[in-house]
DNA sequence: ATTTTAAGCTAACGGTTATTAGCTGTCAAG
DNA sequence: CTTGACAGCTAATAACCGTTAGCTTAAAAT
């Protein structure tokens, strides 16, 4: 009655390594005995080290289409709920984004992913598309989309929103890889972020005329 | 009469292969046919594989200290030149984000070791805090003395200037690391910048009245 | 001219790696 | 009750790892 079968802990354990060590400072023995297992017992549920590496970049992969499909879905339908965009203060535009960057910060999965792909990046072709999609294709697109019609809607001046997307993003972005590494300025961190959005959002905002 | 000496050379080869694989999935003996011997023969150079990367550390470490010390000679020295900088237009500001990008991309050591600590930041404490300093802490507070003295001398308008100089230096940043493992997409990413520091010079430029 | 030093080599060592073979117990299906 | 699949184990394998020992050769120093 184990709440994950073993061969999710398998995974699990293995993701906790690598985000930590790298694929190849990772043996098999190391996984197994986070696991509670001895290394033999690995091939019963995977054929090969690299076919566990395999298993996890498809179940992150998909974890995270589900992620950005919810996203998309109460997210940008041009046509609906424009007047609840319309609004957005400064406040609200700060809350998003601490949300968004405790999410991306604390939330297991996500952070240990992204440890991987930073790791693996180089030596991978398909890992390094994977980092450069996840972390800033899809996100810029995503913002930009969203700042576009925030500008349309009169919400701020009117300037590119691709670039917008980039000065909002940016930095957080920034100080996300910088807490991955050093958790303990995670405060400071925030109180960044905070003062970042505020002048953003004196920058970019509309003025009384 | 070789280039460079062995002891260099294997440096030099060692660099390469740690930033593309990481130091664990890098054996001796590639090194050393990197460099044109056999894997012992490394020994009569360096006393162990752990001794070479050291020996890359320190030799990169004060390749960037004396990089920095050359910035700040003709960089901020409060009181002399102030002039020159107060009358830095939109277009050199361009050229400047353009060349620091460049050369961050471009010069061979600096990209090198970027990538190595990259890879390694969460193995090694003393590794994370160096790409900490290195790229982010350093620049951004070089950055924001630079802003506050421009601001200072009434080139752009009153805002806090570290806030500035994340707003100026993480697009940069995000677009150095997506390059990084994506060189196709350098010239998408030079015309980025280019609008980033316009829009950005926009933003902050003071209003006349 | 002789000695010493340096830098290369081959051979070899002990340790670790991923992986396989084959055995044992458990537990559900027939 | 039997069978068979499953999931663990120990033992063993071949390959590779970083590293050492010891030899050779060439150049430098004495």
């Amino acid at each position: 009655m184990e709440r994950q079968s073993t061969k999710d802990r398998i995974i699990t354990e293995a993701l906790k390594l690598f985000a930590e060590k790298g694929y190849e400072a990772v043996s098999v023995a190391q996984i197994a005995e986070a696991v509670g297992i001895k290394a033999p017992s690995l091939y019963k549920h995977y054929k090969s080290k690299q076919n566990i590496f395999t298993a996890i970049l498809t179940e992150m992969s998909s974890r995270y289409e589900k992620q950005v499909g919810s996203m998309r879905m109460n997210g940008i339908t041009p046509g609906a709920d424009m007047e609840l965009f319309s609004n957005m203060g400064e406040e609200q535009l700060i809350d998003m984004g601490k949300q968004l960057f405790s999410f991306f910060l604390h939330d297991e999965y996500t952070s240990l992913f992204r440890r991987v792909l930073t790791v693996e990046q180089y030596r991978d072709k398909k890992l390094g598309a994977l980092y450069a999609k996840q972390y800033v294709d899809e996100p810029l697109s995503y913002q930009g989309e969203l700042f576009a019609l925030l500008m349309q809607a009169g919400a701020f001046i009117p300037e590119n929103p691709n670039v917008m997307a980039l000065h909002f993003f940016a930095p957080m972005f920034l100080l996300l890889i910088l807490c991955e590494c050093h958790p303990e300025r995670e405060p400071e961190a925030m109180q960044m972020i905070e003062q970042h959005i505020r002048q953003f959002s004196r920058l970019y905002e509309k003025k009384v005329s």
